[in-house]
DNA sequence: CTGAAAGCGCTAACAG
DNA sequence: CTGTTAGCGCTTTCAG
């Protein structure tokens, strides 16, 4: 067995609850007491069971974070901001991959509360039937969101400003001076993305020269934005740009782009969504909106950390973050 | 407070050890009894405490995963594998990003320790004096490392054959009829790349034909890639093929390639390591060794659960998993 | 098959 | 400033 409180106020001549007091509060011992019992708790190298405080105390230290896939670099990089400020505040973080499956969803939620994490960081409900959501949000730990739309106003979230860009995207390549306009994205009802969605058709529909843009729904992946490309470029072969819902897909626009014989961005213009890593790392490097995914996650665990605690107010926070236009090589004006 | 063992023990009229006993053993219950208590738990939506019950178990439930750093998508996968194993385990996953910093790498474990995880996945243990090694090694739970050849037998470990790849990708290149070879890798002693290096080395120097290759230890990264890339074909215009240590760093060496104004292949042949799933939206698609990153994490965790546990049998386990050339479009015969 | 009771390691009143 | 005493919610002997 381990050392525990117990060893230590033996070894200490003191009682157990002095022990307590001079690893929690800052007050309330006599300095001699404390060198002495940190002297022998560092000789015992005794280390405070974290599981037996949370039982008593109710707090775990810990928070869950629930995404889709690790695997999407979007939300490696969100869970990188999540860890270093779950980190900052003592905390640790709990992976947990769903899929966007509801079950998963619903099974990791409970497993998460089971262990009493603090509070809980999920990518989306919007998979889940409007009862689930209505008994998430009985939840007794805080949870946030990492989409706007969705959230039925009963959970706090932090986003980006999803809209806004799909916009950006519309107007550089309306600046640009194309015409005919192509959107990928994935299934119909994902928050964010239908966002971004919703500011590119307006955009577009608002510049009076342009035709309806052509939107193609399919997989959010590499293979999604493959086939859809493949797809609207063959109906339409007219089309001169090209936005695509995120970076993933963009990439598998590329790959479709380039076995259609066009090039980029001489014969389309591309441009993605996220600006991850690999976006200047394609050929040519891919224009791109930029959202700020690694302080999404570090604000999303913030607003959690503050609401964490049985006092703590629960009163949802809607965070929402500027995007950017990140211009490289994969547009060109017609 | 949420429902606790006692509240369903009262509304059932039984002792809360039977209760107790209905959720955890087969046995011993009487099968009416048992009915009862399951319809009076689930009609209260009674949830057991998991940290309560690892209290007195001493087990958690939970597993840790230290990695250098989440975003590199080789991490992500082994990720995602771990997880799936570690949910088909029924335990949770906490993830530590440590930057392959010493101190953060020996805080995660005490972290973990004091939350007192059933086991530890950690990278790499190179970055350790060997005094904090010999204390990791005394460590009250099983660890796996993803590195063979830093272990010094006392871990457990889990790892692609990364000789074997370094081997096969020079081998490849040497077939192709190439002669003078570039290979451009991370920070010298590196477990896993350092041996990618060695059995690159062994082939070439095998073949009498080639004059020794071009070595450059760099950043382990996109732009280290990048550099290491630029410098290599600075001072060595005549090199017709280049080994990166893993894909990321492939990905920085095209753009450096690029920039030289040569193209892949036709004027210098680009092997990677790693497979990762953006080496086939590269432009032109990465020839590549593929290794089963998925396969690591799950097979890491499955030793783990295995060691788990008070009397499990804690001798360390090696287990070598096998490499593939992936032959896409980035090297072609001189 | 079921109940009573002890205790996991720690915190938190409450006395002193 | 320090000791005593209850528990936190659960499992686990030990009786019955």
């Amino acid at each position: 067995m381990s050392v525990t409180i117990k060893d230590v106020a033996r070894e200490s001549g003191v009682n157990i609850s002095t022990v307590s007091r001079e690893l929690n509060d800052e007050y309330g011992v006599h300095p001699e007491t404390r060198e002495h019992v940190i002297a022998v708790a560092s000789r015992l190298k005794y280390r405070p069971n974290r599981v037996a405080r949370g039982l008593v105390t109710g707090r775990s230290n810990t928070l869950g974070l629930i995404v889709s896939d690790i695997r999407n670099p979007f939300f490696a990089e969100v869970a990188r901001g999540a860890e270093d400020a779950a980190r900052a505040a003592g905390c640790d973080l709990v992976l947990c991959n769903s899929d966007l499956n509801a079950h998963k969803q619903i099974e990791y939620v409970h497993s998460l509360l089971a262990k009493h994490v603090d509070g809980i960081l999920m990518n989306s409900v919007a998979v889940l039937s409007r009862a689930q959501q209505e008994d998430l949000a009985q939840c007794p730990v805080p949870i946030v969101l990492l989409n706007g739309a969705t959230s039925r106003r009963n959970f706090s979230s932090v986003c980006a400003n999803n809209t806004a860009g799909g916009s950006l995207a519309a107007n550089y390549l309306l600046k640009l001076g194309h015409r005919v306009l192509g959107h990928i994205t994935g299934p119909r009802r994902n928050g964010n993305l239908s966002d971004r969605a919703r500011g590119f058709l307006t955009a577009v529909t608002a510049d009076e020269r342009c035709p309806p843009p052509l939107v193609l729904n399919g997989e959010n992946s590499f293979l999604g934005g493959y086939e859809l490309t493949q797809r609207l470029l063959d109906g339409n072969p007219g089309v001169t740009a090209l936005f695509a819902a995120n970076d993933i897909m963009a990439f598998g626009a590329v790959r479709a782009i380039y076995e259609s014989g066009r090039r980029i961005p001489q014969d389309l213009s591309l441009i993605g969504f996220d600006n991850v890593e690999l976006a200047s790392a394609l050929h040519p490097p891919l224009t791109t909106i930029h959202q700020p995914k690694y302080e999404i996650g570090k604000a999303a665990v913030e607003i959690l950390v503050a609401r964490a605690g049985k006092h703590a107010d629960r009163s949802p926070e809607f965070r929402v973050l500027d995007v950017e236009l990140i211009e490289r090589q994969s547009c060109q004006s017609v």
